[in-house]
DNA sequence: TTGAAAGCGCTAACAG
DNA sequence: CTGTTAGCGCTTTCAA
């Protein structure tokens, strides 16, 4: 199987009778050519079907009118800031080109790896999802969303953690549990450290002493939840309710409360935070806190454009978070 | 704001006392260099966070390691498909790039463009997400999901649309509907008219006679449905039951319903098709036909990869759609 | 109004 | 083992 090669601005050129240099000008419409030129090159180009490549393009005019969007990986939490960023660029005039490191995003600075690939040539600026190192200058515009590290020198988007936890933990106290565990994130990510912290202060708010015991760490993915899930739930005095620090540890949360027989709500309550359309697919559906993806996707975009532009007034936006009822909640 | 420079490969050369050649050669693990000079090389690559730049390089070798995933729009559909391309990519090798040409999907041949941009260049490969236009060679390894024009000459993954109106249809009729309408998509699209003759198909095995007045074209998008799905609804002789050929038009349907005061599914029954994340979120969740988009997305990257590699057995790949009640749908 | 020529950052012969 | 050289496809002075 062989494929025809790819038309070239060489091949339009020899076709119209032309040099390379007119056809670049007619393409990017510049002036200085004339009418009937014009018209003859384009024609060609309609009926060549020539596109200019994006990579030679953009490794001489530093300028591509593409905009990337950095994610260590294609899982709920990114596809759906994805959408937000995609119905914000429709109005900009920007392409939206989303770039994962094949997978191995799990490695400390992937994103300053895959943004050094693709900065100075490939993309005006980027949107990098959930960067694991701060760095505020990166040799190209950035804003990031969701930083591990929390707001830093460059401009963010992210949602407010810490009153989306209380909110959690409010919901289950006021439910009447008592004996509540905590499924946290990594320690090093400030959003994990925010929401174990939300939780912390409205129990000692409600006068409810946290048990050490029953806070464990779940890394934010569905497996790596297991084991401490496990922990907390096959004991005999097992809590009432876990808050998982998201959506998918909460899912994890679920799959061990079968594997051990619990029903969900009746033997346990869960609740979980993101709210990622997948917990909505969860069975029972998962109650969470919602964050606002796709609004912060296309606030990341709208923040970006501002930056390029060098019209960027305020570098950080905190969006709110919202309790979502579902049903893996019950009173006591 | 300014920027620093972006390393490049001739700063690396400088501090190391090489030659840029040199660097390319241990930048892509080549022989014929010392020992000590790869060291060396590599400790200034390390130190000044050197990385290559995809655009000059693809310029130069035509091979990147990358595939494309080319959509007209980041929406429900595409992004399941790109979270299963994702998980599936993880353990090829190859990274991957989500192109959408600036929300202005919605022209034909978008597809051929975008293509055209990121060919010969940049990626080795890509997945072509319903394309509008069939051309069995774009000039790279190509594999299309779910063509508007149905299977052709270019690897395909669709699911079965026709067995899966099927079974909406006879769903429906079971549960004791006779009048039914029908709203489908484009009549252009291959899948809408697949939909359209199981729907067709499954009314006439059961004996009933499809009302024409009831069979209107929704174009697949929330909004467009509005229209024929206010035709459809608001008459005295209203259907018991819409079935979609969407999820978006079916909550399109829903939409107009609740405008029209009546209740889904007390007043009429909504069907969709796709089972997109966003069907179970409607409130109430909506019944629907899936398609297993993740493991379509993950089939389309796996035959990317055997096309590149030469060693595509099957062209054509169709998975089976199952029923998946949820809550639109009641017996009469 | 047009084209020749230089060069973006990189790789791939080929010499040394 | 290392460096020189010649482009990849395009844009951009600058002359003609």
């Amino acid at each position: 199987m062989d494929f025809l090669p790819r038309v070239k601005m060489a091949d339009v050129a020899r076709e119209a009778g032309v040099s390379v240099a007119t056809v670049s000008k007619v393409v990017n419409g510049r002036y200085g050519v004339a009418q009937a030129t014009v018209d003859r090159v384009q024609q060609v180009i309609d009926t060549l079907g020539y596109e200019a490549s994006l990579g030679a393009q953009s490794l001489r005019s530093h300028r591509t009118n593409v905009l990337g969007i950095l994610v260590a990986e294609f899982e709920p939490f990114s596809t759906e800031l994805l959408k937000g960023a995609s119905a914000a660029v429709a109005s900009t005039g920007y392409e939206l080109l989303a770039y994962s490191g094949g997978g191995r995003g799990a490695d400390v600075g992937w994103e300053r790896r895959n943004l050094s690939r693709l900065s100075g040539t490939l993309i005006d600026g980027a949107i990098l999802v959930t960067p694991t190192v701060v760095e505020t200058n990166h040799g190209v515009p950035v804003v990031a969303v969701d930083p591990h590290t929390g707001p830093t020198g460059m401009p963010t988007v992210d949602s407010d953690n810490l009153a989306g936890a209380v909110l959690a933990t409010e919901y289950l106290l006021g439910l009447g549990h008592r004996s509540i565990a905590f499924l946290g994130g990594r320690a090093d990510l400030e959003s994990a450290r925010l929401r174990e912290e939300g939780f912390r202060r409205a129990m000692a708010s409600a006068g409810v002493a946290v048990d050490e015991d029953l806070v464990r760490v779940g890394g934010y993915a569905r497996d790596a939840a297991r084991t401490p899930a496990h922990e907390i739930l096959d004991r005999p005095d097992r809590p009432t309710a876990v808050f998982a620090a998201n959506d998918l540890s909460a899912l994890g949360v679920m799959d061990v409360a079968r594997d051990l027989g619990l029903d969900v709500p009746g033997d346990v309550s869960v609740i979980g935070f993101d709210n990622v359309p997948e917990s909505a697919l969860a069975s029972p559906p998962l109650t969470t806190v919602a964050q606002p993806l796709q609004e912060m996707g296309a606030a990341a975009l709208r923040m970006l454009v501002q930056v390029i532009d060098g019209t960027l007034d305020e570098p950080h936006l905190r969006l709110p978070t919202t309790l979502v009822e579902r049903a893996t909640c019950r009173p006591l």
